[in-house]
DNA sequence: TTGACATGGTGTAAAGAGTACACTATGTTG
DNA sequence: CAACATAGTGTACTCTTTACACCATGTCAA
């Protein structure tokens, strides 16, 4: 038992974890096992350990749930209102990461959990006020498109100007114009050609990129 | 006393208090009464009361410290550091508030608390981890001038475009093109003339101009 | 072997946004 | 009424963004 001379909330951290598969922006969640909200979809998440900090808890929980480390994870918001959990008083400080497409390999889903990827048009019912912060993550994500390398972070250790392409048409949920969104993403000077170029298909085979620095994410402009 | 099966952290919130005098981009800080850091400017701030969320905790500090309400309040970033604090974990939640220089009346000091504006260069050492806090605050402040019309809640009822723009140079640290920033803030029709003007001193009057929609921190392009 | 197919790769012109820059207007005060 | 101090105004140039269409190059099937 741990006792305090004046009332304490709770605090965790929830992720929302992002991933680009099959042409869809895709986010995992969670079905809960137990009161409250029992059988509902939730984001991952659970309590801030004592002897961690902030995002060590954020990156604890989303390798726990998807096996995966080293990802882009960046802080989004802190909810706190008064009733948002109905068993005591919880704060939860919000993260939102992104996977690449490659990396992606769940964990085998450890007790009755179930784990699953939605599409972010359609989501389930979500527990808590999820929905809320969803919603701002995705606002922040398609917001950082244009202003920042972000979408980096979704591609894999190679790829094609045509899939990184994709990628920004996937998220803006709009099309791109080919010619100027090379122009643009080349001026960035954030990737590189690798010398390679990748056969597929009926048609002419495409250069291959990297990104030059894959661990940071710069600011545009 | 109060009991729980986990160790629960302590929340706070705290204030990156933001005022415009004298030319200079200032702000708020409270001398500590005790330990830890007793004797320490720090930022102006408390722990989190179980029947208010986050940003009526941060609107409660703010008023107990300057008597101001109403002004424009926002969540910046939140602090977790497993030692930030000596005593005890703390999680701490910034905020920052931006306060028109006409609404400017700190509270007479209650306790044996000092309270003091300084200038943004000027700052004594900090207690705790604050310094940072004012640091992320600041780049925020600086980069919203940019995309955002949150300088409007800076400027009192009534001003003139040549105060208006003093405050953008203030905050930029750098001066402005006197026709590009008419031309621009103008564009944004955030702002509208009140058809009075204002003569004072041995020169030509200033039309008035009053912000349109005051409650409002709009995105620009 | 060759033609159909599918995707890759490329440039230019026009519009719009941002920047640099200097003089006249109008009030007060001595 | 002249000196002064700040208010107010426009244009040309550069840079950025946008719109837009065709040739290149590989595979595969007839």
């Amino acid at each position: 038992m741990y006792t305090y001379a004046y009332p304490h909330p709770a605090v965790t951290t929830d992720v929302v974890v992002f991933t680009l598969r099959d042409q869809e922006l895709k986010l995992l969640l969670i079905k809960r096992g137990g009161d409250p909200y029992k059988g509902k979809w939730a984001l991952p998440g659970g309590f801030v350990q004592m002897d961690e900090d902030l995002d060590s808890s954020a990156r604890r929980e989303l390798a726990e749930e998807t096996g995966v480390s080293g990802v882009y994870l960046e802080q989004l918001y802190t909810f706190g209102a008064v009733n948002r959990d109905p068993r005591e008083r919880v704060i939860t400080v919000a993260y939102y990461a992104l996977i690449p497409s490659d990396k992606l390999q769940l964990r085998a889903a450890t007790d009755a959990e179930a784990v699953g990827w939605f599409g972010i048009d359609e989501l389930p019912r979500l527990a808590f006020d999820h929905r809320d912060i969803v919603r701002l993550a995705h606002q922040r994500l398609v917001a950082k498109l244009d202003y920042s390398t972000i979408a980096f972070q979704f591609m894999p250790m190679e790829f094609t100007l045509s899939e990184l392409q994709a990628v920004y048409q996937t998220i803006l949920q709009e099309p791109v114009d080919k010619r100027n969104f090379r122009k643009w993403i080349l001026a960035l000077e954030g990737i590189e050609e690798t010398g390679e170029e990748r056969r597929d298909g009926a048609h002419r085979p495409a250069m291959l990129y990297r990104v030059k620095h894959p661990n940071k994410v710069e600011i545009i402009k």
